[in-house]
DNA sequence: CCGAATTAGTCAGGGCACTGAGTATTTTCT
DNA sequence: AGAAAATACTCAGTGCCCTGACTAATTCGG
């Protein structure tokens, strides 16, 4: 009786997109890597040499999450990680032969899946989900450090 | 320098968006129950006395994350799950008291977090918001099963 | 210069999500 | 009725994702 309709409700869709994209990512573009290992990959193409922290902050990953993800593109050797001289804090880390083939490899397909994926939509019904989505999630990741140095309690 | 704008991916952007929903849910609804629980405890309202595999239909969950999700509802003694005596491969599964009076409670602050979360809308962008990600979801699901009972090769 | 705060990363623990293989039960087809 | 197919569910394995507690290294303040 006092049930509510799904369908409307943002973080149900925001699931059955992720589900949706999961099932194609998985026939188009790789069955071995996932579309968070291709970021990380992306991210270190744009910008050689990153640590992990700041790799994490790119692709939108915290630093537990982060660290798994690279554990698996070490073990494929797809990446390799160093600590930094410079502070021993930090690992840097670099694309392999392998990792970097893998990543050109499968920006051409990611691409093709994109299309396929936004298919259903004309141009400018494309950038309205860009710019919807991204303005929903920005306000929400707003909500969570409002003034940042200021103590919560 | 081949490296690719990750803002117009949308997988990325559905992850970001989920992550976003996330976070808002875990400080406006609940750290106990989650999101996809709460769509099962949803289902379960509108529809007493389903089965598994029902339920987890009704929510997008496969068979698999179905049953860990009403194994933990169980745990929680929100739910309880009988065999159906009618057929005993199924498991009927009916809301507890307390699975009840946890939907309501849960309904409410549901309803006030999709507010804050759609806050930066206006009505009618979130009626395109919803839209055109039901559209994308539904035509990617659609990709799967085209003819259903035709081999796929 | 030294102790305190900050920062990078790890680890344990919980939950979601899928695939593929296996078990039990029912239905269907001969 | 009995074998075959379909159906509901379980289990093992992999991967994503977060929080909170911990360790090690660096930086900052006195």
């Amino acid at each position: 009786m006092a049930a509510v309709d799904l369908s409307t409700h943002p973080g149900h869709l925001a699931r059955r997109l992720q589900q949706a994209h999961h099932l194609l990512w998985n026939t188009m573009v790789s069955e071995e890597i996932t579309s968070p290992q291709f970021a990380v990959l992306n991210a270190l193409v744009a910008e050689p040499g990153l640590d992990q922290r700041t790799v994490g902050e790119r692709v939108g990953l915290d630093r537990s999450t982060i660290a798994e993800v690279i554990g698996r593109l070490i073990r494929r050797e797809l990446l390799d990680k160093v600590r930094d001289p410079q502070d021993g804090r930090r690992f840097l880390l670099r694309l392999t032969d392998d990792g970097l083939r893998t990543h050109r490899k499968l920006a051409v397909r990611t691409a093709r899946m994109n299309q396929v994926f936004l298919g259903p939509l004309d141009a400018g019904e494309q950038a309205a989900f860009f710019a919807l989505i991204r303005r929903v999630a920005d306000a929400a990741e707003g909500l969570r450090r409002p003034g940042e140095p200021a103590a919560p309690r």
